[in-house]
DNA sequence: ATACTTACTTACATAAAGTAACCTTATTAC
DNA sequence: GTAATAAGGTTACTTTATGTAAGTAAGTAT
């Protein structure tokens, strides 16, 4: 007895990419592949939780793993196909927020930008 | 000393839009203007969430929230300019998943479907 | 007065996120 | 050989968010 009247797909989607910081990471491999260091540090996200996050879209067939085994070992992030399709969706959210998004006053190094 | 790459506004919006239920409450209410009872019925969250999230997006400018004293009394929400728009980001995302997103099998009851 | 409906709240248990310290493999520095 | 450094994690622990169930408040309807 199923009441829901969202599409299951959708709603599956959704779980997955506006999972807490799963987003952000696509976003950021978007610019490209990239390795664990990086993004932990453009995202200033803890490595526990990146460690995480990306195993749980390497799992979803969003991000893939390559390692390369320089010295030292050289571990590179990138999307799939599935991923990179997820483009527009992100295209679009960029534009809504350029539009909508208010930063409250919290900078505090320029007040010049109020 | 903010090493964060990423655009703040992008950040804010993502962590609104990205809040467990917030995305597919107003997915919802892009059907059009709904009362409670429907959205939690729809949706299968528990009321106190809805209420909590839907607190959140009213104060976040994107739900609107209005009573209509009748009997008995109906509140109907709905989104603002903001809110609507969100639909292009919403489109993609459909897109995204009817194309991305296979369901595992789990219905259990219909198992023609599969 | 009692029951019913809608729209919430409260109280409590569980799960996820955040933080900090530690581990592993390899490489160079002393 | 021992220490120090670096990448890419993992473990242990605290805090916050989510899920579940039961309860409340206002306004009828009987």
């Amino acid at each position: 007895m199923n009441q829901s009247s969202v599409c299951p797909r959708f709603e599956k989607g959704m779980r997955i990419v506006s999972k807490r910081w799963a987003g952000l990471i696509i976003h950021q491999l978007l610019k490209g592949p990239q390795r664990f260091c990086t993004i932990e540090t453009a995202l200033q996200i803890s490595g526990r939780l990146l460690s995480e996050r990306l195993k749980d879209l390497e799992h979803e067939g969003i991000v893939k793993r390559d390692v390369y085994p320089e010295t030292p070992v050289r571990i590179e992030y990138s999307l799939t196909d599935k991923g990179r399709a997820l483009a527009p969706v992100f295209r679009e959210m960029e534009k809504w927020t350029s539009v909508w998004i208010e930063l409250d006053e919290e900078p505090a190094a320029d007040p010049l930008t109020k």
